[in-house]
DNA sequence: GCGTCGATGGCA
DNA sequence: GCCATCGACGCG
């Protein structure tokens, strides 16, 4: 399998969230390794999406949308709950790619059915915020044995969104059973 | 099975 | 005063 570099990143957000279902998200950490399959993600297209962040505009918090592809954006909602996004397409057009549930690979078991969950199960923090995911402790392979059914829906929790709340930018894998619940279209 | 609700903290 | 969430709880 070959690790997936700044080019396959540097794709729109949509063309992205639908390239990476299917592949295997890679984490090292404590000394250990975790592999799992990404089943579901969600395309935030830039800063005309009411849904992304980067529709506020360039803030401290936002300011790594905003940056290269390929790059991890990870923030904190709920007080709570991490989510991990993947920045996406050209420098400076604010697009990122939320992953929202993936399914362990190997002897490893975890529930990483939702994107709070993922984050948590993967030790992912907010210390990972601008993270270069071509890197060593997190990243991505291809995997070409591989063939998802994508289908696709509205995305989760974005009815504030206005005109972009009913857009058809969330992905998933539907052979997989570690899709979180919500199906709805 | 489904709707509702509270936890909890960074941010604008 | 919001939230790109989750799990617990109460239905009947």
């Amino acid at each position: 399998m070959k690790k997936l570099g700044h080019a396959f990143f540097r794709q729109d957000a949509i063309r992205l969230a639908r390239g990476l279902i299917g592949t295997v998200l890679v984490r090292r950490v404590g000394g250990k390794e975790y592999r799992a399959r990404i089943v579901e993600t969600e395309a935030y297209v830039g800063t005309h999406d009411l849904a992304s962040h980067s529709s506020k505009g360039r803030t401290k918090r936002t300011e790594v949308m905003f940056g290269p592809a390929g790059r991890a954006y990870v923030y904190l909602i709920y007080g709570m709950y991490e989510m991990f996004n993947i920045v996406a397409g050209r420098k400076g057009t604010g697009q990122a790619v939320l992953i929202r549930a993936a399914e362990p690979l190997g002897d490893w078991k975890a529930n990483l059915s939702g994107p709070g969950k993922l984050t948590r199960a993967l030790g992912i923090t907010s210390s990972a915020n601008g993270l270069d995911l071509s890197g060593s402790s997190i990243f991505l392979l291809h995997d070409p044995g591989y063939r998802p059914r994508i289908r696709r829906t509205r995305r989760v929790g974005v009815d504030y969104a206005k005109e972009w709340k009913d857009a058809l930018l969330r992905f998933f894998d539907d052979k997989s059973t570690s899709v979180s619940k919500r199906r709805a279209v």
